[in-house]
RNA sequence: GCGAAAGUGGCGGAACUGGCAGACGCGCUGGACUUAGGAUCCAGUAGGUUUUUCCUGUAGGGGUUCAAAUCCCCUCUUUCGCACCA
């Protein structure tokens, strides 16, 4: 907590007390929580032709404990609502909890409890949390997503994709981590370790389930319908899909004609062939070994390479190795024969998982070429140094002159390219392909707490789908979690064995379980409408409030989660259940808290407890600290003191208005004529341009830009400008009611941020509407403008004079005065004027010479 | 290695389409009120200087322009993403 300082500490020190300041938040704050519960203002309903705004924070993972972290997203989540719903929309801010998965397993082997009970006293817990924090939040629409009415319609979403043929099953090579005893995703892996425990990955052979994501690989590259996201996000997941174009080529075996595809985005070095490259995995190898049980060399090194974890097999600098199969295919465009070699850096789970290997312009298979004295053929000619085989260090990957490359060779190679993909095509060889580097979803999970696979296997049927009268498939309760080393699910008979629906005999359940992000990828349209019990949601209510009109979330989502949410998005769209193209309009990845320049973690022992500072300081200062430290997509660096600031501030507010109340009261009873205004004295007629100024910056600063930093600091600048206001009480007239004005704009701007604090001094001032229902506060234009304007005299760019001056002034006249400024003149001493620039309202730049 | 973003006081950060660099806050310095200060109020706070008067300054170097933190080129540094994708 706060380690480095005990300042704090002593404020709660009785004989200290009295000189502490202080507004009373420990009262304002549950007051109107619970006026804002009484009255419903964050449960919306569709009202036809009512404008609606959607705005979801990514629904956290229950952990108990309200993290600083969400505090500072749902932060920003709640000032854009707040904003929202003075702007007169209906708003609808959900929240639920992402409530499946490992940690929630762990937590309760940890606890000797079961998840279900641990997950419930967590979410309990976490409400009251998020309740303390006063965030807008529609509780009504809660939804969890281990509870049987959330995963039954995640079971029905299973069934459609199933009957889509979305679905499918494959015995593959997994990545498996061994502390989890599960299988993770390829995205879900990190150099090699698995992305929540950080443990070893390794491969095993398994069966696993798949969602045929690669199916909408083509459309989830295309951004065009988000009206707002990161370029960083979008091009993390362009590169995640990876899309790169080029040729299938089949290659006939020598032996029997059969073909091996390999795919190449370089069709114009296919006569430069010399050797063929396929991973141990290859289908071909893997029956080669099952018809040559005595050929052990070639059985020791598959085994040797597909056991090597992932990390050291993947990674660049890998030392490729390989081993000769002894048998050869036929290159179809001059009929070579080319060996065929089985090696370590050929990925099965790209393109065609085989490879064409043109050493002479392919660096990977120089090296390896080099190394097993493999014959290297240039078919690309440089143009500007003739390449030599005896000699070349290296592979020549740019383009040239075909050489070597019988009807093509003279050939310019990237003309190359598309005449011999053409003849390819032609002779039946192939075709011209595209290749992607995003992989279909492996969802399989060998855990207990997550979604059950709505499936039974029977010996008989084979794969049957639990029919929708059945769903959902719930988890059983009697699981010794973190007992049993095999998948949890196994160890219940009585839900495993099962009558199959098909045939009625004996039967077993599917026991994976499903990815919990799965769960996630579906969530938003459930929020639209989710206590339905008869599906998933109603369309007619998800075309109202879908897609979300903004979304709010960390970065380290921009691949996983929100890939797998467009691509769901996009099957729900299919179906016909949603109508937009995209599930989220806008996109904001928040940035983090940190402390000490490092993320807050328990290891790390910077961890602070923002209940702690509720409770000393009150919600509305940490959500103020949180959101005028930096802009809400860049990190917030940890501040005791930026705390202590925020709280200053709002203590300097509730001096101004609290001690000011009868005659800011009086003051907003003034009616003011225009003439009135007109008439006031230099003094407070600068109140009221610096009034209307802010208010203007503020609206800007926080509905165009999402800029909060900067509309907070709007609104400090602007209570500077009425504090400077020395004896309010003593004002009458036009003046006290610019005062009042200037008052009364202050917790209008303050609402979306610190709104407990705002809706305490509204009520102060008189006022018996909340603050949502009052509206965005407002400006006039003639006061944005002040009577003389303050122009910048600038010669040869260098500042040289001020000139105050009557707005609508002649531009030749003030050019005349600019020159005329006693500076400006000694400095165009022995100078020749050549140029005099007026920028409106800002300067008057001369360009002058020496003469 | 490839790709992207960023680099501004002691600190967090402003400066939106090129137009007074450092808004606002923190911290610091001095003062006021005080038994006291961790409250509050006032003044100051980029560096230098001849301290109402000019010079330098937005990672470094060049360029375009009347005018550059902002645009262009090169270099350096940091962060992030990807990393045998054929």
């Amino acid at each position: 907590m706060f380690n480095h300082r005990s300042l704090w500490h002593k404020a709660l020190d009785a004989s200290a007390w009295r000189h502490t300041m202080e507004y009373p938040f420990h009262k304002i704050e549950p007051k109107w929580q619970k006026t804002w519960q009484e009255r419903r203002i964050f449960s919306p309903q569709e009202v036809p032709g009512k404008p609606k705004y959607y705005v979801l924070s990514m629904f956290p993972y229950p952990s108990g404990v309200l993290h600083i972290g969400h505090a500072s997203n749902y932060a920003i989540g709640d000032a854009i609502s707040r904003l929202k719903m003075m702007q007169g929309y209906a708003v609808m801010q959900p929240m639920g909890y992402d409530s499946f998965g490992m940690p929630a397993e762990n937590y309760a082997i940890e606890h000797n409890s079961h998840p279900r009970i641990t997950t419930e006293e967590n979410i309990a817990s976490m409400r009251s949390q998020f309740d303390s924090m006063g965030f807008g939040l529609d509780w009504e629409r809660e939804v969890s997503t281990c509870r049987p009415d959330y995963y039954h319609w995640g079971q029905y979403l299973f069934k459609k994709l199933y009957e889509k043929g979305l679905v499918y099953r494959k015995r593959s090579f997994q990545n498996w981590c061994e502390a989890c005893q599960t299988v993770l995703a390829n995205e879900q892996v990190d150099e090699g370790r698995c992305w929540r425990c950080h443990g070893e990955v390794n491969q095993k052979e398994l069966e696993q389930w798949y969602f045929r994501i690669t199916d909408y690989a083509e459309e989830l590259l295309d951004f065009s319908k988000m009206i707002d996201w990161p370029e960083r996000v979008i091009q993390m997941q362009r590169h995640w899909i990876g899309k790169s174009e080029g040729t299938r080529i089949d290659f006939p075996l020598q032996e029997d004609g059969s073909p091996i595809s390999v795919f190449t985005t370089r069709p114009d070095t296919v006569y430069g062939v010399t050797f063929m490259a396929l991973p141990p995995e290859h289908p071909l190898v893997q029956k080669w070994l099952a018809e040559n049980p005595q050929d052990t060399a070639l059985r020791a090194f598959c085994d040797k390479v597909i056991n090597e974890d992932k990390i050291s097999r993947s990674a660049a600098d890998t030392i490729k190795e390989g081993i000769f199969s002894g048998r050869h295919c036929i290159n179809p465009l001059n009929g070579s024969k080319i060996q065929i070699w089985i090696t370590n850096y050929v990925l099965m789970d790209y393109g065609t998982g085989a490879v064409m290997a043109v050493p002479a312009h392919d660096q990977r298979d120089f090296e390896f070429a080099r190394k097993y004295d493999i014959p290297i053929q240039v078919v690309i000619q440089n143009p500007e140094q003739n390449l030599d085989v005896a000699t070349m260090e290296e592979a020549y990957i740019e383009p040239g002159i075909m050489a070597n490359s019988a009807p093509f060779d003279g050939m310019d190679s990237e003309a190359a390219k598309e005449a011999i993909s053409k003849l390819i095509e032609e002779k039946g060889y192939g075709q011209v392909s595209s290749s992607y580097r995003l992989r279909d979803w492996g969802i399989s999970r060998q855990r207990y707490w997550g979604t059950p696979i709505p499936v039974i296997h029977c010996p008989s049927c084979g794969v049957v789908l639990v029919p929708d009268e059945d769903l959902p498939v719930e988890l059983p309760e009697n699981v010794q979690v973190g007992k049993t080393t095999s998948n949890p699910l196994l160890s219940v008979p009585e839900w495993l064995n099962v009558k199959c629906p098909g045939c009625g005999g004996d039967a077993q359940r599917e026991t994976d379980t499903m990815d919990t992000f799965v769960d996630s990828s579906w969530y938003y349209a459930r929020y639209a409408d989710p206590h339905n019990s008869t599906q998933p949601f109603d369309p007619a209510k998800a075309s109202y409030w879908m897609p979300v009109d903004q979304y709010i979330g960390g970065i380290e989502h921009a691949v996983m989660h929100l890939l797998y949410a467009r691509f769901i998005g996009k099957f729900m769209r299919d179906l016909g259940w949603l109508e937009a193209d995209e599930p989220f309009q806008r996109l904001l990845t928040q940035g983090m808290v940190l402390k000490d320049g490092a993320k807050m973690s328990k290891s790390k022992g910077n961890v602070v407890d923002p209940s702690y500072i509720i409770q000393k300081f009150g919600a509305d200062t940490l959500r103020v600290f949180l959101l005028f430290a930096s802009p809400p997509d860049k990190d917030v660096e940890w501040s005791d003191d930026g705390i202590m600031g925020a709280y200053r501030f709002l203590n300097r507010i509730w001096r101004l208005i609290s001690g000011n109340r009868d005659a800011i009261q009086r003051g907003l009873q003034i009616s003011v004529s225009q003439q009135d205004l007109e008439a006031l004295d230099a003094k407070d007629k600068e109140l009221l341009y610096s009034t209307h100024q802010a208010v203007k910056k503020w609206l800007d600063d926080s509905l165009q830009r999402m800029q909060y930093n900067t509309a907070i600091a709007a609104v400090m600048e602007h209570l500077n400008h009425c504090t400077a206001i020395k004896d309010p009480s003593g004002l009458e007239g036009a003046a006290l009611a610019t005062f009042a004005s200037a008052c009364r704009s202050i917790p209008l701007m303050l609402y979306p941020f610190a709104p407990h604090i705002a809706e305490e001094l509204w009520e102060m001032m008189g006022y018996t509407q909340l603050l949502h229902e009052v509206g965005l506060p407002q400006y006039e234009e003639r006061w944005l403008t002040r009577d003389l304007i303050t122009y910048v005299v600038q010669v040869n760019g260098k500042l040289r004079g001020k000139l105050e001056v009557a707005p609508d002034i002649d531009e030749e006249e003030l050019k005349t005065h600019a020159l005329n400024v006693e500076n400006v003149q000694r400095t165009l001493e022995g100078f020749v004027v050549k140029k005099v620039i007026v920028i409106p309202n800002k300067m008057v730049s001369i360009a002058a010479a020496k003469g």
